[in-house]
DNA sequence: CGTTTGGTTGAAATGTGTCAAACTTTGTGG
DNA sequence: CCACAAAGTTTGACACATTTCAACCAAACG
């Protein structure tokens, strides 16, 4: 049988262990939850809006997206999914999901059923806390993306969403050298910052050209980390990586 | 002694409810909270950036934000809190805040120590799930707020965003009758909706001429729901309202 | 090796921002 | 209770970032 992700090891506990300081116990009872796998190609609809589902979805290998469309067909990605994430866990307490869900490469996920999920939080307090606090970091990524949208030019929308992308790619293990595989288009990248593809193309073009990035088919070269991360305002304190283990 | 909030009834517990089914027990448990009661004025910060709280505050009357200033010095509103709202709960478990937070009306507002929320939800588990619910409906209305900035034009954002307060204040009890009070300016929807104060005046304008809503001063007057929700696509499924209450 | 997918470029249109000034309401101190 | 200041709203002219439309190019793929 296959490896449950490439690494060998359960992205998921990984993603808590980053977040929270489990017990063995712990983490042997996430482990051992009962969870179905499952292979999926690129661009495929994993979960949509207004669906009621009954079970969490968990990367364990690829690129995911979670997405809104609006009345004029218009799509706003919400956020990139790694491995080790649960992107619809809100599924658990809210009964209609509220966004859709879609692979961006092919990926491999773990399908885990709310009820085993219920009572791991029933019986481990610290278990629930740590998934709590993984939402609440989601939360934080929103916060800042409204920033970027909102309030800053495209150019530093491309920058900033980068920087975000290495580091929390870094901080799951999945990237250690710099030229890096980041498996999303022009286009997606235009859908997750509000902006155009074609705008995107040209903005790529300027950062390129200032010696900062380049991205080209899912390949990521930064040249320049710091100039890359002035040119985006970017400051992880928002993705609460190290700070939170010390945590109770 | 004054009560506790207008109403006189707590808008915490009042939150919870409509979130959460809780027993007369978990009620009176979040009733016996200690809490530090302060009367704060206007545009006043209660909280900052990069601050390490050990309490968390609890909305109780009048109307705050959250918000994030960029490198450039424009401010981005994340959210805007009403009573029942705790706007900095993820200091719970986060220890660094990632946004501010500041009055946009006369405020009170309660503290509570973190050590006391955590003996709550440590005692009672519902209680528990039922903040967890409320920080992912909170997050919910994230996703909806970057799919408006990113996605879609002035003239629905606006819209959008009256939809959305009139219907939260009604959940929350703050609004009966139709021309209500909301405690911002034309410069703070700006700020919330990723545009100028100048653009969202002559947004504004159109909708008041088109005969959907007229905002002035803090007095909202909705001419024409139907129309202003079709403006503004605006579609409450994601503020989960009722259909959580039916949950575990 | 043609077809598909993703990337690149140009010209023109447009929504939103900027700057600057005037107007109106609200609140306040004399 | 007036006068004035402060805060918020309104308007105009102009600039600019981003979109739109339309085509072409380059790599990847079966």
């Amino acid at each position: 049988m296959d490896a449950i992700s490439p690494s060998g090891i359960n992205p998921l506990i990984r993603k808590l262990d980053s977040v929270s300081i489990l017990s063995d116990e712990e983490r042997g009872a996430v482990s051992g939850l009962p969870m179905h796998i499952r292979d999926l190609k690129a661009d495929q609809d994993i979960v949509r809006e207004r669906d009621r589902p009954s079970q969490c979805c968990v990367m364990l290998d690829g690129f995911a997206c979670s997405y809104k469309v609006t009345a004029e067909g218009k799509r706003q990605i919400l956020a990139f999914h790694i491995a080790g994430d649960v992107p619809d866990l809100q599924s658990l307490h809210l009964k209609v999901l509220d966004n859709s869900l879609a692979t961006i490469s092919p990926c491999r996920v773990g399908f885990i059923q709310h009820e085993h999920l219920l009572h791991l939080c029933e019986r481990y307090p610290r278990i629930t806390g740590a998934l709590w606090r993984g939402t609440l970091v989601d939360a934080a990524v929103f916060r800042e993306w409204m920033t970027s949208i909102g309030r800053r030019p495209a150019y530093s929308r491309i920058a900033h969403l980068f920087c975000e992308m290495v580091v929390r790619m870094r901080a799951a293990g999945l990237v250690r050298e710099c030229p890096c595989q980041i498996a999303f288009t022009q286009n997606e990248i235009g859908d997750a910052l509000g902006l155009t593809t074609v705008h995107v193309n040209r903005t790529l073009k300027q950062l390129r050209e200032e010696g900062l990035v380049t991205f080209n088919r899912g390949v990521l070269t930064i040249h320049e980390w710091e100039g890359l991360k002035e040119a985006g305002e970017f400051d992880p304190t928002y993705l609460h990586l190290e700070t939170n283990r010390a945590a109770a």
